[in-house]
DNA sequence: ATAATCGCCGTATTAAATTCTGTATCAATA
DNA sequence: TATTGATACAGAATTTAATACGGCGATTAT
């Protein structure tokens, strides 16, 4: 299918009704949105290029929101994401914190304000994985647990870009559920 | 994009897991599946036709479950479907009946078993519409009404294959939220 | 009546999808 | 360690589809 690259928001292209044949498309592309236009015109009763001048404008009038891939959920579940919380006898590049950086599954680490203990956030395989990087974690000399941690099981993660989280409303892809 | 032939339940295309690559570029379908290969290799760090293999992959794989046209419910609203009974004198093609079919919005004429009335399918644009089809209807000689109707507001309809409701399980497409 | 508009078709052109071939990389194996 | 096989990729070539364009018939407005 096309690209259109003429926005959705353009000055009012004549929004006309939605007719029959109309409804015949979109019920084509809701099944499947990978037909070709000869194919779309063929099963409505259209030339290509009018089933596309069709389409074109129900993507225009915003009758088409959008044409989006439909991701099995299973099929992408992502590891698990953990951030724990963890006590070491101090702050900055202490020895413990560089023996905690060693671990591949530990992506981020970061002081808390207002806190004496250290957050630390953690990508495991399963559950099990996790156990196994908690238990060798809290064997460095120095690092005791707090037994206080987040678990998370994530579908699909998306770049954000730098400052968007300060605008309003929340782009598309913050409102939009994350597989 | 392309338009796969070959069906999901081919004899197992090797199911690799889905890596960083394959997540980036169901990130970008997700939001929108009408890029080009190009772009979508763009994106993602691959050339057009590794792109390519990674989306038939993922199809085939079932990871993407298909790719659909989101529609906006409002925008294809379809007119008041109504079923309404009447009573008329009898059966069959009398008088009554030929002035009832006479009016464009009366779609269908049933008479029901087990009944003395007959069931009459008629679409209107709207509420209004519908009540002066039936004060019209109404007034027609030996036609009374048994203020008995069921008035449904539909989006989409979509065509049903001959046979097919006896199918189990039920084909997708009556699976589906009808827009 | 006449002009204007709209939706469509057929054709031509452009762009993208798809195929093909060679190559680098990694893994398993001798 | 060398070798074989499989995999994923890039680049070029080919096929197919998307898109632009011109003209026609039907409908609507003037």
């Amino acid at each position: 299918m096309d690209k259109e690259t003429d926005g959705i928001l353009q000055n009012r292209p004549a929004a006309r009704d939605v007719d029959a044949t109309d409804r015949k498309i979109l019920g084509v592309l809701v099944d499947d949105a990978t037909v070709s236009y000869a194919e779309l015109g063929d099963r409505v009763g259209l030339s290509p290029p009018a089933a596309h001048e069709r389409v074109k404008r129900l993507r225009r009038s915003g009758t088409i929101r959008n044409t989006a891939a439909i991701i099995d959920p299973k099929a992408v579940r992502k590891p698990l994401l953990a951030f724990v919380h963890i006590d070491t006898k101090g702050w900055g590049k202490t020895p413990e914190l560089m023996a905690i950086s060693e671990h591949p599954e530990v992506e981020e680490i970061h002081s808390v304000a207002g806190d004496t203990c250290m957050l630390i956030k953690v990508r495991t395989e399963d559950t099990r994985a996790l156990e196994g990087l908690l238990s060798r974690l809290y064997e460095t000399p120095g690092v005791t647990s707090t037994r206080s941690y987040v678990v998370l099981s994530t579908y699909l993660e998306r770049p954000v870009q730098p400052g968007i989280t300060t605008e309003w409303p929340a782009p598309r892809h913050m409102a939009k559920p994350l597989y």
